[in-house]
DNA sequence: CTCTCCTGTAGAAACGTTTTAGGAAAAACG
DNA sequence: CGTTTTTCCTAAAACGTTTCTACAGGAGAG
């Protein structure tokens, strides 16, 4: 009783004594009906407040005008508003919708990704937090649904993916604390093994070269993605028999443990010893001192990977794109001082 | 060509050597089909990987099984991520999906949702972000679509929704500073208007109240949601005759503005003065000191819209329930110290 | 003036399900 | 043993679209 009997074709086709495959024809394909035929059945349309049901029209069609994305089961709140925000307009502006899914109760992801395919539930998927061989992208290629990723895989020739420079971001962030007069400079990276992590690392490295400054191996550690693992990995480099002026960290969270230990230790960040993050999350605004970091144009990947999934869908060609877009060094009070 | 021929129930119906109709009623209706026969049925099905496509269910059915949910106009990152894993992992549960969208291009939010209802995209509605006079509200309520609100409206008794006692939560703000010591406390609130905005006022009134501390109207000042106006709200308070001891925020990105204000003159938030927040995002977690604030249970609240939403889809009842959850004052430094 | 072609429309089939209405066989009843 | 009920299954209709095929009538060609 709750639906309040909508508004279908039939409808249309009545209010203009019109058959119901003359009105579908004249609100798609224009061309193949009469001019004053046409008007009567927009007219009608428009006064009527018809808009053709989803479901109904996915049957014959063979599509559902519906992308399909998984939230990540790392929480990451600050990359996840902008993106979605970004993902829903631009899909919107396509005429399509976004179906937001999670891992399904007990299942793995690459599971549920299965479920969605097999419900035949939407056209296409984006991806985000790829990994190196990632399932998720295998099945996608299998089943030869379309797909675009957030990152790159080891896959990344036969798919279609947008991902940040990351590199060319470590890269910038030394450069600046070299122009700032630091020489010996300090890097917390992640494990080995993620695709994005090795590349910040790769891009500090590169930097290094650039700058013309020797790599110490004594002033790369590793440590996980969170802050007590940072003040660890700070702890290590401060007591370093030469300890670094600078440290670059791969992640924002890093960098604030850096500073929790730099506090305890009565050094203050920017004034004493800089410090940087990357991906310009909350932690690294709303931290004190700001860190400097690096930005990641969260915009610009949103609307590409829409762009590109759309295009596919729409052409159908199969043939991958991608895109590898320049992150921003937002410059902050953590590595200004002296 | 991309659909790599998906499995129907009629490849099901095949496999079985059994009409497609009680392939469906083996399926749906157990107890409608003999035991071996539904045995057959479920294990060519399992084997298969048969799937009911979800449009094809649709309609018949006259139900989508998708749940609608527009993501706000204004960001709230911290919000958004939890909110949304929640809302999606139990709409899961009950075998949902969630169907994302925004205003679309040159649209109000209340169009779109009109839009979304025309095309029978839907079975329900979560509705976030609820204003005194909600026009989406209005439209639901009008065409009699099913949904919840996040955040009570003027329409609260025609409509199941879900909300933060934000008065218990300024109110355990101030009794947490009386403890402290605080006898005159300063309150920043946002224009009077905004349901939750004022419900926080009212909380801090009452506080004072219980703890028999009379209300000195100068110490309530009151501004928008951003940092700016937070250090200027904080300046005019301090400059008063008699500047207050602790200042109560009904956000943290004001507190955040207080901090930073205090910090201009030589002030420690918390050794000197004290400060809280409300939402316990990332502002507050991040800030130096960390902020003591009021956190919502959003998971709880995730989960019991979803529940009500789904309850009414499936019993039909359309009897509006509704809920008042606890928040929880998480204390930091900000308000501690002396 | 007839034949062919084109234009514009309508009817019917199809998409993959669910559901309703029957119907045949088996079981229960008298 | 005949009648009624029950069990189990199937065929057909329906959901709201799109699309394919067919057909009528008018225009153009010969």
């Amino acid at each position: 009783m709750a639906v309040s009997s909508r508004i279908t074709i039939r409808d249309v086709s009545r209010a203009t004594g019109v058959s119901v495959s003359t009105v579908s024809n004249a609100l798609n394909a224009p061309e193949r009906v009469n001019a004053e035929t046409r008007r009567k059945v927009v007219e009608a349309a428009d006064r009527l407040g018809y808009r053709p049901n989803r479901a109904a029209r996915a049957l014959p069609k063979g599509r559902t005008f519906t992308i399909g994305y998984c939230i990540p089961a790392g929480r990451d709140g600050f990359f996840l508003d902008t993106f979605l925000h970004q993902v829903t307009e631009r899909a919107s502006d396509a005429d399509m919708d976004i179906l937001l899914f999670t891992a399904h109760r007990g299942q793995t992801e690459v599971d549920t990704f299965r479920e969605i395919i097999r419900r035949g539930a939407v056209d296409g998927f984006v991806v985000s937090g790829t990994t190196h061989d990632d399932e998720r992208v295998r099945l996608l290629l299998d089943t030869k649904v379309p797909f675009v990723t957030f990152g790159r895989t080891d896959l990344g020739a036969s798919h279609s993916w947008v991902d940040v420079d990351g590199r060319a971001g470590t890269r910038a962030t030394v450069a600046h604390l070299v122009e700032q007069g630091h020489r010996r400079i300090g890097l917390i990276g992640w494990p080995e093994g993620s695709i994005s992590g090795d590349d910040r690392v790769t891009g500090f490295l590169e930097g290094l070269d650039t700058a013309g400054i020797g790599h110490d191996p004594s002033l790369l550690v590793r440590a996980e993605n969170d802050l007590a693992a940072g003040r660890e990995a700070a702890s290590h480099l401060l007591d370093a028999d030469l300890p670094p002026s600078a440290i670059v960290t791969v992640q924002d969270v890093l960098a604030v443990g850096v500073i929790a230990e730099l506090n305890r230790r009565g050094i203050r960040a920017g004034a004493d010893l800089a410090v940087t993050g990357f991906d310009d999350s909350p932690p690294a605004i709303f931290s004190a001192p700001p860190i400097t970091s690096v930005r990641q144009p969260i915009e610009e990947i949103g609307r590409t990977i829409v762009e590109f999934l759309v295009h596919d869908l729409e052409v159908g060609d199969g043939i991958p794109r991608s895109e590898l877009v320049e992150p921003e060094l937002v410059v902050r009070e953590s590595s200004q001082g002296r």
